[in-house]
DNA sequence: CTTGATTTTGATAACGTTATCATTTTATTA
DNA sequence: TAATAAAATGATAACGTTATCAAAATCAAG
């Protein structure tokens, strides 16, 4: 069995001292040793098949090399893109991903993070499952928040500035010409999100001195689910569409939402974008994929792995400074097949 | 510091062995222990704030109730919903995933099978990246692969049946009355991929006495990245379009390539289904929602997963039998809007 | 070649848990 | 109640590495 051979097996075999051998199999490169002892514990090793075991070493450092990412539902796109952006970054400092879901469950999300301690991960990126979500049992642990909720003063955050994407996709309406702008949004767990939403679109349309009401303002239910919440939301913009016509563009606060527009309109033969303009927001693969395609304003995903990575690393290898950092990144629109400037309706 | 408590800690504080301390608070169920001391270590524990040293445990155990799920990209959306499965499957058994990625790349995965061993970690759930991945640096490792490819005799396989799952689709094809069926097919890395396509396409055709040529094989490059894939998809569909008229269905290997016709459908104003039914294999979100919506023919993830994950933790849990075990899972049709009965062309 | 500085190697004690065996306490039976 | 069995607890040695300090070997300079 050869991964049985412990770095005494090497010692006695090349009759050298257990510290030398692991100064040459497992030390840092700093560490000074001859050249000949070094190839003399090398072949020894190569020979009875040696292979460090870990988990002593771990053991024995109280360090495991692995991090923790915590997040609620590995099949919501955003989610596989930051883990490879993060996976990409902690390479290169020879951490690994320990990845944990939650299912929207915060009694799993406290195991999780139990789990974290009691395994003694070296840091963890969270995506907190709800806005307040208890992060006391951590500790001191080196963690980065992905959220750009105020309720965690006092830890590392980052993620996108949705609020300017929002702005961003609104004031490229408004320069082609539209001045009926609809708001497609969910109510989700998150209550607060529809609420800012709405107000940033009220602030928006009274600064241009265009109309808004409530009435243009499409609410559907959200699930955790994308396909249940596409249903959902088909259903929510019928109703709309049979009862507005006035509207010719509509923002949605996710890409599932304006392609559930976009679904609609394709149904009743609603011309996007000539007759009705579309924009969404995420970026997920199904907006570059749908025809027309649609435009959306794009999050940041891999940058954001990789940025709270290097954000994480840089607090679990120098633990002096002690400065929250909070980092928003901007959107950026990307305009596509389904947003055009104002024609005639049908 | 909380964490820093020790089993020591706990049995100085409560005036018992260090042994019956263990016994209580890591020891399995069946161990008999009285209850009064019980509550008397546990209540000891919480005061001083006793979190379990996993490292410690793993390392005297030589286990560390993790696994590895080694896979190509996480971003193709196959993976994310096979790994949940795993997931919900082991977090019964009390084990957690250690996510490898390779992107595409031998020799990340290497390192990665590597990684497995040296950490110890228990057992490995592992896509190989190519069909002639070398495993043999994972030793007696429990693991199970996510292949169907017979290069691998000798472990334990599960996947789903694939040309099973083609052959369904013609057959519906052939009902719906369709006598002219393309076949769209990528060159993917796993070059034996489109091959046993067109071979099962022939059979099929020449079984049910309809034509078929290698005229009605739209073929493209596959790319890594599902969006370079459409791109490269479409520009092979509007070729085709543009010299065959005949095909009266198109069977697309995959729902990226399926989509990107259909995309080209629209684009040209050719009728779905009614001009063209498309059929296209995965059962990805973007099916569930494009315009109209996409027949296919469903692969399973999640359940793949939990299979795995049960196969793995047995095999992990009771290394006395050593039988190879090949599940293949049929696939199943779903017909949404994309496919229909011949009517005319336009 | 001697001395002192520097580099290289060696001896050994942790790290915190689990596993094994020994011992004590409690329960059972005659 | 004594004798025995069973249950509960205790003492202690691993596990394989890294870290610390001590010893030996090598080098530099006079």
């Amino acid at each position: 069995m050869s991964s049985k051979a412990t770095i005494v097996d090497v010692a006695r075999e090349c009759g050298l001292s257990q510290a030398t051998v692991a100064r040459v199999l497992n030390g840092q490169k700093e560490i000074q040793v001859k050249e000949k002892t070094r190839k003399r514990v090398l072949s020894a090793a190569k020979k009875i098949g040696y292979e460090r075991n870990a988990l002593a070493a771990n053991f024995r450092r109280q360090k495991t090399k692995n991090i923790a990412i915590s997040i609620a539902d590995l099949t919501n796109p955003f989610f596989p893109e930051l883990i490879k952006g993060v996976q990409n970054k902690i390479r290169e400092y020879g951490y690994s991903i320990v990845q944990l879901n939650n299912e929207w469950n915060p009694k799993i999300e406290q195991d999780n993070f139990k789990y974290i301690i009691q395994s003694r991960l070296d840091g963890a990126i969270i995506s907190p499952s709800h806005p307040r979500a208890n992060l006391k049992i951590l500790g001191q642990l080196p963690i980065v928040l992905l959220t750009n909720s105020n309720e965690f003063s006092g830890y590392d955050t980052i993620a996108n500035d949705s609020k300017g994407g929002m702005i961003l996709a609104l004031e490229r309406l408004f320069e082609l010409g539209h001045r009926n702008i609809a708001l497609f949004t969910g109510g989700s767990m998150m209550s607060a999100g529809s609420s800012w939403r709405l107000q940033t679109m009220k602030d928006f349309c009274s600064n241009r001195n265009i109309f808004f009401s409530e009435d243009l303002c499409i609410k559907c239910d959200m699930s955790v689910s994308s396909l249940e919440s596409f249903s959902q939301a088909r259903a929510a913009m019928r109703k709309f569409i049979n009862k507005d016509t006035s509207a010719t563009a509509i923002f949605a606060s996710n890409d599932i939402l304006a392609l559930a527009a976009l679904h609609v309109a394709n149904e009743k033969g609603i011309k996007v974008p000539d007759e009705l303009s579309i924009i969404g927001m995420d970026g997920i693969l199904s907006g570059e994929i749908s025809y027309p395609t649609l435009t959306t304003v794009e999050k940041n995903r891999s940058q954001i792995g990789s940025l709270a990575a290097k954000s994480l690393i840089e607090k679990i290898e120098t633990p002096l400074e002690w400065q929250t950092k909070k980092i928003i990144l901007p959107c950026k629109l990307i305009e596509r097949g389904s947003s055009g400037p104002v024609r005639g309706k049908k």
